[in-house]
DNA sequence: CGTCTAATTGAGATGTGTCAAGCGGTGTGG
DNA sequence: CCACACCGCTTGACACATCTCAATTAGACG
């Protein structure tokens, strides 16, 4: 009974270290270093629908996910919500707020969620003391800041069915041809209506670059190559 | 003759080290370590217009403006230009690309400039073996997403005349409340064409908030405490 | 005084948002 | 097992903000 406890035990530890492997931030630390931050993981639940943190609290937590989807959003001065991103195992939910005094997006369980936690001040104080992670931080937020300026430009300068497209080869490229989002989620993460997500996507449709499929919340890319082509083309040469 | 240089030299570097110190990321660096990166210093002059950097070449230097202003921008796919950012004295160009393979954003001098250089290895090596400037760079870095996600949801969920309103208030909480603009510079930071920035612009002065100066490329704020209020209002509440 | 560029104004085209209605699948309770 | 309600999806008509194109005016500068 014991030695079931303790193999059970064992195993939990060796699956949350690997979820902080998998984790940019600590991607490349030697094991005894991802042992030392997993000291201090707790791991949580949450429902679907529920809300991890909202928008202005105290960025108290660190949170990994371990298991399920979560969306990054936020709402605009007029009310109308706005996803920043999506998130999988691995990733990190606004772990740059633990820099900022609070979150500067909500965090909403897509699915029921597994997340690990870890304390602010565990978690700065270990930055602190390994500047490996430290630097490590600086790049993966630098990248995410590039990224965001890509995204920035095409809302200012784009037309929903460029920035459709764009979103469609991020989604892509993250969770594979087959995407598990209703059209309303679309259209938060595109900048843009249900209805206007809707029509752009039927003439994607018949560009033969999505295939609906009969199911409900459901998306799928039937050529990638193609989206890839027409996301990358149009800088007018001059 | 040999004392007046030695004096020049002094004076110049006294210069570089207080604009090293109005710079965020050094900003509370003790003086021996704000002399030993000034150690890699050179100091270097754009004129107006020209460009200091392009977007996707290679980051080999951190650029920190002395004397004033800079432009980083980009172009949409479809060709268009967007101002993300105008920078004044003390601000880096770009600094979080040096984390990065390559500038991801283009530097285009306002005025003369006059800029310190800092290679790209000396910087990166001088933050390595400097934890604090590390922990300084992820502090300003997540500050600069924040800011760019709240002008993320502004560009894909308001108006233009309420993003205009948020982009005056930027400006003029760094530059004051006359602004060197031109319409078509204003347009371009506010994500629209410089007509509509135009129209837009006029309706404010109907209102009161901004007031037109006779001279061309001039922008003067009239009533600061309106455009806050209504920059901030317009949360709906539920 | 003439030239050049920025600023302005107008008319028309167009992309997208809004509102309203209908369709189809899914789950629930009688 | 069926009827019903519910929710996501779809479509159409219309309004409206913004873009585009074109023409005019006003300042700055030599």
């Amino acid at each position: 009974m014991l030695d079931r406890q303790r193999r059970h035990l064992e195993l939990r530890e060796s699956e949350r270290d690997n979820v902080l492997r998998q984790c940019l931030i600590f991607k490349n630390l030697p094991p005894e270093k991802i042992r030392e931050i997993g000291q201090h993981v707790k791991s949580i639940w949450f429902k679907k629908g529920s809300l991890i943190f909202s928008n202005g609290e105290p960025s108290d937590s660190l949170y990994i996910i371990q298991e399920g989807l979560v969306k990054l959003c936020n709402t605009s001065a007029s009310g109308k919500s706005a996803t920043f991103h999506i998130s999988t195992r691995g990733d990190t939910l606004n772990g740059s707020a633990l820099f900022t005094e609070t979150y500067f997006m909500s965090a909403q369980a897509m699915s029921n969620v597994s997340v690990l936690r870890i304390g602010r001040d565990e978690f700065l104080s270990f930055v602190t003391k390994t500047p490996d992670v430290a630097i490590e931080i600086i790049r993966v937020t630098a990248r995410r800041l590039k990224s965001e300026y890509e995204r920035m430009i095409d809302f200012q300068r784009e037309e929903v069915e460029q920035r459709m497209l764009r979103c469609l080869l991020t989604l892509a490229s993250k969770f594979g041809t087959t995407l598990s989002l209703t059209r309303e989620e679309l259209a938060d993460f595109v900048g843009t209506t249900t209805e206007t997500a809707i029509r752009v996507m039927s003439r994607l449709k018949k560009k033969g670059i999505v295939s609906c499929s009969a199911r409900k919340g459901e998306i799928v890319i039937s050529d990638l190559a193609k989206l890839d082509i027409l996301t990358r083309q149009s800088y007018p040469i001059l």
